[in-house]
DNA sequence: CGTTTTTGACCGGCGC
DNA sequence: GCGCCGGTCAAAAACG
């Protein structure tokens, strides 16, 4: 059942701590997860004692630039974030072996190869009028999805730098909409492109080690 | 006209 | 095996 795919995603977990080690342990305090657990659920994302909460300027001061800390932290009654967590991959573990394959074949397969490798995963909730925040990288939607039981879509953007597969989606709550739940899945190779502003560069690319 | 968004189709995983 | 569901694709539309 799912336990089995959680207990494996949690076994496979090589070298989760890029994205913490921003994040100091004694940041880090025990969350109840506020109706998170179905959201996990929902996510695909690890159990719960990987799942933490974090201060809101911890979050803050990961995001790529003053500006956008700013942007965060500005409007809507500032968005707070309330719960983050982190999972790894659930990697994969058929390897099939056909050679005879149609073209469109073989391209459904190297599809379904690349679907298989679960990059790290890291989600938060954030209290946030706008549902796409700004991070400093760009992002092209690629899908959106009613999901059951729920009346607000979820979107679906992937990292528009070549070579780059970093992939974030985005909903709302179903508990509250005033909340949103932004998911990250694998890292940057490389630095936020997006609207270079006039942080210090040392900053974004500190920052970008981590997201 | 290049890039992004929209949106229905499609696919695989999972539960029954 | 079938149907449901989440995630992705890709053609068409929208955008700047």
């Amino acid at each position: 059942m799912q336990n089995q795919g959680l207990f494996e995603e949690q076994q496979e977990m090589p070298t989760p701590m890029g994205f913490f080690s921003t994040f100091p342990p004694n940041n880090i305090t025990s969350c109840p997860p506020l109706g998170c657990h179905q959201s996990l659920k929902a996510f695909n994302i690890a159990a719960p004692h990987h799942h933490h909460a974090l201060p809101t300027e911890t979050l803050l001061s990961s995001l790529s630039s003053p500006k956008h800390r700013e942007h965060l932290a500005s409007d809507f009654g500032g968005p707070r974030l309330l719960s983050l967590q982190r999972s790894s991959a659930n990697l994969c573990k058929k390897n099939g072996v056909d050679d005879h394959l149609g073209v469109s074949a073989m391209k459904m397969k190297r599809i379904k190869a690349r679907r298989k490798v679960r990059e790290p995963r890291f989600c938060f909730k954030t209290m946030s009028e706008v549902d796409v925040l700004d991070d400093g990288y760009k992002w092209r939607k690629y899908g959106q999805k009613v999901v059951k039981n729920t009346q607000h879509p979820r979107s679906y953007y992937r990292c528009t730098q070549d070579n780059c597969r970093v992939k974030k989606r985005v909903e709302r709550l179903a508990e509250d909409p005033r909340m949103v739940i932004t998911t990250y899945e694998g890292r940057h190779v490389h630095s936020p492109s997006h609207d270079l502003d006039d942080s210090q560069p040392s900053d974004s690319q500190l920052n970008n080690f981590f997201w």
